[in-house]
DNA sequence: GTCGCAATAT
DNA sequence: CATATTGCGA
């Protein structure tokens, strides 16, 4: 039957998180620091984003990325004279969310182990900001992952892949996705697809970046400027502490990111290490659908 | 030019 | 520690 052709990429749009769950942050392409040192006026403020997100239908739209918010239309001419920025200054560093992280996956999974390289995954990813470089780098550590867990499956003989493969500290954020079954086996079976080769649906065109400040030194107190700057984003930021927490959870999804290990002084945003391999046995903490799907 | 991988840097 | 960057062979 050929209905594979158009169901996996039906039922790939559908395990797409709406628009209302990743439309957390906005990549301005500059730090506020660097913008200020350019004399640009505020990029994160030229376009408010007003509370409701249009809720964007994947297919609709059939323009990818037309960028229709953000790029601030000044970043590149208005800064009247100043040069662009944004393309020769250095990019913050992506953070791996676990909901980006899926979208690597899946990528890497519907083109197939051939054709999963760095330029064809990030095309398909279609996330803004995305460079070949940052999925280079961390398809290398995919990798790695997978060769880990391959080894100790059929060697170990211990069966417990789970428990050998954890034992990484770095795979962390492996462990929050599924890793298809053919990703293990190269060249077991038939379980290659054909795929029709997909010219980058791009369905959405929301980018979700996690920026970190430039770190010019100290450690501990980072947190604070990047919700800071997400906040910003938002509107407004009372130093209160009243937020909705319809954004609270996606900005929570970004900060997990643990940095420095402080004397422990601030409660940090458990992290989402438990997973059903916990001894709980027990899928505990929702923080975001980490296997919803 | 891009990929893949190890080493190295931040 | 998680990413980024670099170097080099394919």
């Amino acid at each position: 039957m050929r209905e594979d052709d158009s169901n996996w990429f039906s039922k790939w749009e559908e395990e797409l998180p709406p628009p209302e769950e990743l439309m957390p942050l906005s990549q301005s392409l500059i730090t506020p620091d660097l913008a200020l040192a350019f004399n640009i006026p505020n990029p994160n403020q030229i376009h408010h984003t007003p509370p409701p997100p249009p809720p964007l239908p994947p297919q609709s739209s059939s323009q990818p990325n037309s960028s229709a918010e953000f790029d601030s239309p000044e970043l590149s001419g208005a800064a009247a004279g100043s040069d662009e920025p944004a393309r020769t200054l250095k990019r913050p560093r992506l953070v791996w969310t676990p909901q980006l992280h899926k979208r690597f996956v899946d990528a890497v999974a519907h083109l197939g182990i051939k054709n999963a390289v760095p330029k064809t995954i990030m095309q398909l990813m279609s996330v803004d900001g995305l460079t070949r470089e940052n999925v280079a780098s961390h398809l290398q550590k995919y990798r790695l992952y997978l060769k880990r867990m391959q080894g100790i499956s059929n060697g170990g003989g211990g069966g417990s892949a789970a428990a050998a493969g954890m034992d990484a500290a770095t795979d962390h954020l492996f462990a929050s996705s599924p890793v298809p079954a053919h990703f293990l086996h190269p060249g077991r079976a038939n379980s290659e697809h054909f795929m029709p080769y997909v010219p980058v649906p791009a369905a959405m065109q929301h980018h979700q970046m996690a920026v970190v400040g430039p770190g010019p030194g100290p450690g501990p107190l980072h947190h604070h400027a990047q919700m800071q700057q997400q906040f910003r984003h938002f509107g407004n930021s009372p130093p209160n502490g009243q937020f909705d927490h319809s954004f609270m959870r996606q900005a929570q999804q970004q900060q997990v990111q643990r940095m420095g290990n402080g004397p422990a002084a601030v409660p940090p945003p458990v992290y989402v290490e438990d997973l059903e391999s916990s001894a709980n046995g027990r899928k505990i903490l929702t923080l975001f659908p980490t296997g919803d799907d």
